[in-house]
DNA sequence: TTAAATACCTTGCAACACAAGGTACTGATT
DNA sequence: AATCAGTACCTTGTGTTGCAAGGTATTTAA
């Protein structure tokens, strides 16, 4: 059996729950493009695929929590920077919470398996 | 459009990423049953239902993190008690590592988010 | 024997991350 | 003008898995 693969399976586990989070948080500082949101997320050690953004992008659009607009690119094709709504920020607001109260969860159940 | 919605479906997703995580924490500091690992997940408000905790923890049995044996209840039908192998125990310091860079990643967006 | 409480488990559906594959624009090199 | 490399967008098919709903079994008490 793989030891690693179980961890490795597990990571991204964790990291699909934050995804939509992390995604919205990036967005709340300043707008981006689908590619530029990749590497920002890699740079953390979240690492994402594209399959994974783009389907997730237009996912955010559609529930009206981001919109984008179209901006030239230096070199090669044009950008879609997308941008937050107001309705998006309302909603981050939940899940900082949401992830809040998911830290202080995991913290008491790791800090009452030290007994 | 339902604004907790969006909210509700996205701890959804948080807990997910954490749940193998969070009932291997559990039983490093103990064993116990299903019913009773859901009800401490409950109470650090990590809801989650019957329907997914049971074929988890047939899943980690197969994996070889857990075993279990039987015990009588005092009311009621007898209990299916989970233990955490050595096997188990390995994989969970490197579920430790995994929740500990991805909380890191959070909070490096998040505060980078300030900007 | 019926009911309530506890505990186990399965089935079918829906959501969704990802690998792989595809399109299209730009600028540089042949 | 044709080709290639780099960048950027997007879709399809597959597999995993959480959950609602429904089901079985044991014990105790009325």
């Amino acid at each position: 059996m793989d030891n690693t693969g179980i961890i490795e399976n597990n990571k991204t586990q964790m990291r699909r729950g934050v995804l939509e989070y992390s995604i919205l948080l990036i967005l709340a500082s300043g707008d981006e493009y689908a590619s530029s949101i990749i590497q920002k997320l890699k740079e953390v050690d979240i690492i994402v695929a594209e399959g994974t953004t783009y389907p997730l992008l237009i996912r955010l659009k559609k529930l009206g929590l981001l919109t984008y607009r179209w901006e030239e690119s230096p070199q090669g094709p044009p950008r879609k920077y997308y941008m937050i709504t107001d309705y998006g920020r309302e909603q981050l607001a939940g899940l900082d919470a949401a992830w809040d109260e998911l830290s202080r969860g995991i913290e008491s159940i790791r800090n009452g398996a030290k007994a």
